[in-house]
DNA sequence: CTGAAAGCGCTAACAA
DNA sequence: TTGTTAGCGCTTTCAG
């Protein structure tokens, strides 16, 4: 490994640790002339600061964080962490801050974790999969660690937020399959302990009016396949059923068709979060762009705001585009 | 941010710091007596060491890294990283072990981030996305720094390997589409100057005999459509095509459609990668699922063992598997 | 504008 | 079995 200091640097351009020191950060006046030396002794002993030593000294690690408390195989099942991650990288990307990820196992090894971040392996923290009442709220408040909430959070926080407006859509739905003569139209939520979850559901409960056909699944395509399952075997059965993301709406329209309804006459179908290929699809999925990358941006910068001491303030992405497809089309 | 050092762990418990820092990493044999007061103190102060400190101390950073040295967007649009990351983050979790994620704009900051991890950042790296003659190779021998290469790479290096045969499953989709009477079959590949991407296109050449059906693409749809574009144009065209990703068949597939020709009567079509949907795409698309999962697996796993002091080894992951469909069905 | 020296929080000798 | 001390490589007072 690199054995390469400070001091090596120091040494061969014939000035003290300090003044390299701050010949690169700026952190006090310097001459033009003994900057240049420092730079170029730097660059020819191929040195640069341990991020370790600058992070105890200052206190500024230079990277953010994502704990993720779920299965690691999520990641690769979600269309969103990806494109979240690559919308969050591209703003870091900008000021040399690496993303610190880590999958913990449980409750306690996540508490550790936060706790380690706090205690400056990263500046900050990105907050995924908000829940009702997350315990990590309160508990990021008390470490005192630069946070960005991402997704709507309903208790007093003192940090910034990355909301979506993920009801409108909803209704946008409704309404269309609506006009387009439904009546029975069915639900298959994620979770509702997840917020976003809980907001397309209470969007789809107020425009209906009750929840009788509403189901609770859990984002993955069983669910998808059992609860439509569930919903077909119904006396009346829905006419359209309404999914909480397209893993669970393709698996649903795979399970109707092998029942043998044809999609859309018989069923009408939609997704959200408009997987890259569900418009290739036959029929084409409706569904919902979201674009995650918008607001991977928008968190990184936001948190960037905040470890530099601004102000928390919520920030509405504006991202979410309903694309009416051949699997609702009349 | 949280402020307790092991200097309170110690007062709080009574004992010296560095019988604190014995008790947590058994570096030493300890009382039981003094252990369990030790981290009865640090659980009541709610302490956890500092990372940067510690590997100051004793070079450990307890994280590994991925350099990405490519458009922050690829990480959304393909389907191998995300589900390569949740195979490493599974390994790592069970060693509390964090990923650290960077992307990097040009050759220089890459260099730079190298070198930062080298110097302590991380324990060690994981190299996607080889070419052939790839400058980081020796870069990282260079300096040092614990690497696995995720994927074949020629020259002499030395580090663990995680390999694949992608040669086998092109040689296999060109038997099964000659039984079915195909003759001229194109291929449409990846950037040559990636090892995966020519690894495929050699097994077609050589299986082929010439290369005046190969095309060069890279992995975008459009470049998918367009190279489709041209094979198609040819005055006698292609009654096949083999893609090396999903994504570009995908592309191909639709075009295709577009201009009148039925899949796969009259072009046959095959993907690499097995894309979570293309199972479920009219006509099914026929690919190579290569759990990348697996492979992130077997990297952090080869990563831990050379960070630990192991020899380097190579391991071929024996993961792809033919998915013949509706595109290619005779 | 520059240098010297004191820490940041931890681990690893070295003693006891 | 435990305590003491000297760094790990950097930033930052404090002097000059």
């Amino acid at each position: 490994m690199s054995r390469t200091t400070i001091a090596d640097v120091a040494r061969e351009a014939g000035v003290a640790k300090a003044t390299v020191s701050h010949a690169l950060t700026g952190n006090r006046p310097i001459s033009e002339e003994t900057r240049a030396k420092v730079l170029a002794a730097a660059e020819r002993l191929g040195w640069v600061p341990s991020q370790n030593a600058r992070a105890l000294a200052n206190r500024r690690a230079n990277a953010i964080a994502v704990v993720l408390a779920r299965n690691p195989d999520v990641i690769a099942n979600d269309s969103f962490f990806p494109a979240f991650i690559a919308g969050v990288e591209s703003v870091l990307a900008e000021t040399e801050t690496a993303l610190l990820l880590q999958v913990v196992p449980d409750r306690d090894a996540e508490e550790r974790a936060y706790r380690s971040l706090a205690h400056g392996r990263a500046d900050g923290a990105l907050l995924l999969d908000l829940r009702d009442d997350d315990w990590r709220v309160p508990f990021l408040e008390e470490l005192d660690l630069p946070t960005v909430l991402v997704g709507a959070y309903d208790g007093p926080h003192p940090f910034s937020c990355v909301r979506t407006d993920d009801a409108a859509p909803i209704r946008e739905i409704i309404a269309h399959l609506r006009d387009a003569g439904h009546e029975r139209i069915a639900h298959v939520s994620g979770p509702l302990r997840y917020v976003h979850s809980r907001a397309r559901a209470d969007a789809y409960v107020a425009e209906i009016g009750d929840d009788a056909l509403l189901r609770e699944g859990d984002f993955t395509a069983a669910s998808g396949r059992a609860l439509t399952a569930e919903l077909l075997a119904l006396p009346e059965r829905p006419t359209a059923i309404v999914y909480s993301n397209d893993t669970m709406a393709i698996a649903g329209l795979s399970f109707a068709r092998a029942q043998g309804l044809s999609i859309p006459a018989d069923l009408a179908i939609s997704g959200f979060d408009d997987d890259h290929l569900s418009a290739h699809l036959t029929p084409a999925l409706s569904s919902v762009s979201t674009d995650p990358a918008a607001r991977g941006r928008a968190a990184a910068r936001l948190l960037q705001a905040a470890v530099g001491g601004a102000e928390p303030r919520t920030e509405v992405v504006d991202c979410n585009v309903v694309h009416f497809r051949e699997s609702t089309s009349a």
